[in-house]
DNA sequence: TACCAGGATGCTA
DNA sequence: TAGCATCATGGT
């Protein structure tokens, strides 16, 4: 066992903030996190008078050697960041600026600066993020535990992630009846071409962030959005700024000035919903509005669009 | 019933 | 290059 005293970490928000579907909390402060074929257990009490302000510090106890910790699990928690500065960074930033989109930003910060962003496996959240597109967190994680029966390795009581070998040798067949629908192929697809391509975590790791995105979108069923999640929480490259319906709906909201939103509406049928008013707004459109708004996180932007977004779903 | 979900693809103009 | 229909499935 493992013992640390660790800021700007907090097992449960980490679960809830959309970046991991195969974690769980089987008891009250004990977590268990699987990755890749791998399992760990923690645990992590807080002091509810504090709760929700990001700054307490807790003792965590990882249950593993100091060998896994070393080689594995304090990489895979991102434990060698320093998250404070970045707070500070969001502290300067909306002293000076006074807009909602600093307001929204303060209040995401306050509940999200103890989220660390995962450095998972890069296959496992390129099938997971395939998976999640249109679906609901629940349903995603529903159906990464049915392929992970299916098709990954069998432990004692748990089953690792799926080889994309498993994925595979199964055919274009072998991933029906897990209600994946047209995700199907993209899947099954996807596995092929990896083990084709047979690039490696580590060669990833190494190449610059525009090719990293290049590539991944060079799989069939991976586009911008879930590109920057592989990126984001496999490879990596904290930078990355995932666009979900989420985000698209707290950029325009939020980061949009009421002048701007009212020549975009105008020029848009006033009869339309909001969410295909979000929709009419291209990728560039809110790459525009994260760049003018996210500029003093340059390096870390994605960090804080895990902020926002989890701040989003919780509240 | 209609609409939505941590979207992507393929066709059309 | 932009706009649009279509793609399964489960949830509300």
């Amino acid at each position: 066992m493992v013992s640390k005293t660790i800021p700007y970490f907090n097992l449960r928000k980490i679960m809830n903030s959309g970046q991991i579907f195969r974690m769980y909390e089987p008891e009250a402060g004990r977590f268990v996190v699987f990755s890749g074929n791998k399992r760990l257990e923690l645990c992590q009490h807080f002091d509810d008078s504090e709760k929700g302000h990001g700054t307490e510090i807790g003792t965590v106890e990882f249950m593993c050697s100091q060998k896994e910790f070393d080689e594995y699990w304090e990489n895979y928690f991102d434990l060698k960041r320093n998250y404070g500065a970045i707070v500070q960074t969001a502290k300067n930033h909306y002293q000076k600026v006074k807009n909602s989109g600093a307001e929204f930003l303060k209040k995401s910060c306050e509940y999200g600066a103890d989220i660390r962003v995962l450095k998972q496996d890069i296959w496992e959240m390129m099938i997971s993020f395939i998976i999640s597109q249109q679906k609901q967190i629940p349903s995603i994680r529903k159906c990464i535990e049915a392929l992970c029966e299916r098709f990954g390795e069998k432990h004692s009581s748990w089953y690792g992630f799926p080889t994309p070998e498993s994925i595979a040798s199964a055919g274009p067949d072998g991933v029906k009846g897990l209600s994946l629908g047209y995700r199907e192929r993209y899947i099954y697809e996807t596995a092929v071409k990896y083990l084709t391509d047979g690039i490696s975590d580590d060669k990833l790791r190494t190449m610059p962030a525009d090719e990293v995105k290049k590539y991944l979108c060079s799989f069939t069923g991976i586009g911008d959005k879930v590109a920057d999640c592989v990126a984001l929480f496999g490879v990596g490259l904290v930078d990355s700024f995932p666009i979900d319906v989420h985000i698209k709906d707290i950029l325009y909201r939020e980061f949009v000035s009421d002048k701007t939103k009212n020549r975009i509406e105008k020029n848009i049928a006033n009869d339309i919903s909001h969410k295909k008013l979000l929709d009419r707004l291209s990728y560039s459109d809110y790459m525009q509005i994260i760049n003018d708004n996210f500029s003093a996180f340059d390096g870390v932007k994605g960090i804080v669009q895990q902020w926002i977004f989890a701040y989003e779903i919780a509240k």
